[in-house]
DNA sequence: ATGAACGCAATTTTT
DNA sequence: TTGCGTTCAT
């Protein structure tokens, strides 16, 4: 049977792949797109498929090109990879688009316009970046807040514009326009890069220097995407400039074997400029004739499978999939609902307990929310009843003040010219350098068009003699620097910085000092894992192929790469980078562990964004709400509404064995007590894969339609909460304060959820949503004609009809 | 130059 | 409600 597929099936490299991950792996070169489900070892196929390609002989490592998402994903890729073959992992490229694009620039650092030593912003130094070139320019921050600004900047790079291919529509686009063009060119000045232009200038020196893209389009044989589904406009374009299989916008066939790995119902990144569409594109563009699903999943039972078609199955947009699993249909879906948020997590924390009482490890559990303000209540029921939990997200290493302090003052060893780097420890530690000297120091160093560093010498007086102070302190530590170990550097550095200092004599400076500690063992383990140096393993190439030969594959296109020097005079393969360039590359690309710190079994808490990728034994999503899941800012138009049932998807495929949905009638939110409606996701659930664990039908609880209006104006307290629901008869206490503003909060306009009024303007509607109180009472209602709409009651004439 | 006081906004996030 | 950033007063 298998042997029918592939004639290589013998390889112990391909037992235990099920049909179609074998049709994936061994796919004979051309352009492929696999849709590969959650759970459906979508990784397995990924590495296995280039340990085919390298055993088979069909390509020698260098021919390789593997892109991920994430870091985390590339190592995952390497560590796999390496494990299945003695092969030099370094010899292919593999890693995310921007570590690749960086890869490439550090080469062609020359070609591509920037200096050397170029330095890269991360999202932070971005807009502190932009905020300085705001002020200096006199931009009112007002209408144009440097948020807004950094966003359509990032934005037109990830869509492959530059200033000049943007077209004005409005005197505010102009102004735009200019300051993207002012922040490049402020950008180029300093020798910096943010995340967009790695990958822009890349793509832009691809495009336009021939030699270079063909070495490269020669050498990369086989380009490997994961996560394809996530891909923005220009690394498209990207990987098609590097397949060459685009000639002048047509399809040039015997161009590079192109795979794209990905699932389109799990894409949630829409709103960071992911482009689904990029999978229909790459199928038309590269006349993709290979197309297979992965539909088997590993991991869950059918009830949480099922659940996850069924919901997944109201979009419209899809290429269409369906997950099976032979696990049998597994425990129900339970389904709870609780009359506020506290009760929620009080639940949610009793039900844990009994989970752990039941031998299953709380690493195992994940609590996942929509929105990190919803963590809040979880984490202080687990805090108050001692149930060891760890929140993903938040800063990261790499974020830190003590760390971003640090790592300016390398950085500016590295490139002097990085003015977000001098502008950020100029004066950290203080050091008498006020805003005046710096003010004056910025005019003098645009009138002569110089660096901050460089313009230092201008400045006379008190405030030139303290810049000049630091200027040669920063100097000095560069001379020092010369030929230590990246340990001794940082050490020196954060000792002559004054850093360690300051922070010793801050009363909160302890963790901070630990960090800074932190760094330097980061840097040690940098080299030692980075492997300067390291010896390569070689694959032996004469063997391999007389083992595809053996088995009847056409070895007759050239192993060995073209060497680069040839090509590119200038190119450098980036390995004889400075130890401190590398590192600091990486501390740019590798913002560091998001994940918490190991340590004990903790339950795990994170966003459903976070989630993806991850799996657990047992799985919570919380505050399954109108307005909130799917969120409110997505529930008007059908695009965005598809992509928060796309993340319900992805929350839902997360569960192995046991999953649970719960929603609240009440949360604060804001400050305010929101009564939300339950999402409307659990309509699109099969009943049959639910078990509600508390009586459903009553819909929207106290508010519902069972009730009459009259119940709940003033309505005496009593009986509103608890009857009937489990969250009421636990240990009122512990969420007593939350239901003492429920009741003081309770409307006085008579309006309730579900309610139909009439609106002068908009027609008639229904209450969906209530919130606040007094002259802060709000109400979302949904008209028949004109969608969704908050309308402030004291303002909003409405009918009870 | 540091802390208090005020105003404001408040999904999702990797690189 | 919270957290942040800016401004004001010492």
């Amino acid at each position: 049977m298998l042997t029918d597929l592939a004639p290589q099936a013998g390889l112990p490299l391909l037992q235990n792949l099920n049909p179609e991950q074998l049709a994936a792996v061994t796919l004979p070169a051309g352009n492929a797109l696999i849709l590969a489900g959650a759970g459906s070892g979508k990784t397995r196929v990924l590495t296995t498929r280039i340990a085919w390609l390298l055993q088979t002989g069909q390509v020698s490592p260098g021919g390789i090109l593997a892109v991920t998402f994430t870091n985390k994903a590339a190592k995952e890729m390497m560590t796999r990879l390496a494990a299945m073959l003695p092969v030099n992992v370094r010899g292919m490229w593999i890693g995310t688009f921007h570590g690749l694009c960086n890869r490439f620039l550090r080469a062609h650092w020359k070609l591509a316009g920037l200096p050397s030593t170029f330095q890269i912003l991360d999202t932070q130094d971005q807009l502190s970046a932009i905020k300085r070139l705001m002020k200096q320019f006199n931009v009112d921050d007002e209408r144009f807040p440097a948020k807004q600004t950094q966003w359509f900047i990032a934005g037109a790079k990830e869509d492959g514009l530059r200033p000049r291919d943007i077209e004005a529509r409005s005197e505010d686009d102009r102004k735009k326009i200019e300051l993207y063009q002012l922040y490049e060119e402020q950008c180029q000045r300093e020798g910096v890069v943010d995340f967009g232009e790695l990958m822009l200038r890349s793509y832009e020196l691809l495009r336009d220097n021939d030699p270079v893209r063909e070495h490269y389009q020669r050498r990369f044989r086989h380009i490997l995407i994961d996560e394809f589904q996530d891909t923005n406009r220009l690394q498209y374009a990207w990987i098609k400039m590097l397949s060459g299989a685009i000639v002048e916008g047509t399809f040039h066939p015997g161009g590079n074997s192109v795979i794209a790995v990905g699932d389109d119902d799990q894409s949630i990144y829409a709103f960071r400029g992911a482009r689904v569409g990029n999978m229909a594109d790459f199928v038309r563009e590269f006349d993709v004739r290979q197309q297979i699903k992965l539909e088997q999943n590993y991991r869950s039972y059918s009830n949480i499978l099922d659940s996850a078609n069924a919901l997944i199955g109201h979009n419209t947009k899809r290429l269409g999939k369906n997950l099976r699993t032979e696990q049998g249909p597994g425990e129900p879906v339970r389904v709870y609902e609780s009359t506020s948020d506290f009760a929620e997590a009080q639940w949610m924390v009793d039900e844990i307990r009994q989970l752990a009482r039941d031998g299953i490890d709380r690493s195992e559990m994940a609590v996942l929310y929509r929105s990190n303000a919803q963590s809040r209540v979880i984490e202080t029921a687990l805090f108050n009843a001692s149930v060891p939990y760890r929140v993903y997200g938040g800063l990261r290493f790499f974020e830190r003040a003590e760390i971003k302090h640090a790592l300016a003052y390398l950085r500016l060893l590295e490139n002097k010219d990085d003015d977000t780097s001098f502008l950020r420890v100029v004066n950290f530690p203080p050091r008498g350098i006020g805003a005046r000297s710096i003010e004056q120091l910025q005019d003098a160093a645009r009138a002569r068009g110089q660096s901050l560093h460089d313009a230092v010498g201008l400045l006379g007086g008190k405030a030139g003699s303290n810049l000049s102070a630091f200027v040669a302190k920063i100097d000095v530590l560069r001379e020092q620097t010369q030929g230590i170990s990246l340990r001794e550097i940082i050490e020196l550095v954060l000792d002559h910085s004054g850093l360690i200092e300051h922070y010793k004599a801050d009363r909160e400076g302890a963790d901070r000092l630990e960090n800074l500690d932190e760094l330097v063992n980061a840097a040690e383990s940098f080299v030692t894992q980075e492997g300067f140096g390291r010896d390569a393993v070689a694959l032996p190439v004469d063997e391999l192929r007389q083992s595809a030969a053996s088995q009847g594959i056409d070895t007759s296109r050239p192993l060995l790469d073209i060497p680069l020097a040839d090509l590119a005079p200038d190119a450098d393969t980036g390995e004889t980078l400075s130890p401190l360039a590398a590192f600091l590359t990486h501390a740019a690309l590798e913002s560091g562990d998001n994940q918490a710190k190991a340590g004990q079994d903790a339950v795990q808490l994170m966003t459903v964004h976070a989630a993806k990728g991850l799996e657990f034994d047992c799985v919570f999503i919380t505050g399954m709400e109108e307005g909130l899941f799917p969120h409110e800012n997505s529930m008007s138009d059908r695009d965005s509404l598809e992509e928060e049932r796309r993340l319900m998807y992805v929350a839902i495929t997360r569960a192995r064995k046991r999953l649970y949905l719960s929603h609240s009638q009440t949360r604060m939110l804001h400050g305010q007590t929101r009564y939300n409606l339950k999402s409307r996701f659990f309509d699109e659930l099969p009943d049959s894969a639910l078990k509600w664990l508390t009586p459903k039908n009553q819909g929207f609880g106290q508010f519902g339609g069972g009730m009459t209006s009259a119940g709940r104006a003033g309505g005496s307290s009593g009986s509103r909460f608890g009857s009937g629901y489990g969250g009421g008869n636990r240990a009122p206490e512990t969420y007593g304060s939350g239901a003492v503003p429920i009741q003081k909060a309770a409307p006085a306009h008579g309006l309730r959820i579900s309610q139909q009024v009439f609106h002068n303007k908009f027609g008639e509607g229904t209450v969906t949503a209530l919130e606040g109180s007094g002259d802060d009472a709000r109400a979302q209602i949904k008209f028949s004609r004109h969608g969704i709409k908050w309308l402030a009651l004291s303002v909003a004439k409405l009918t009870p009809v």
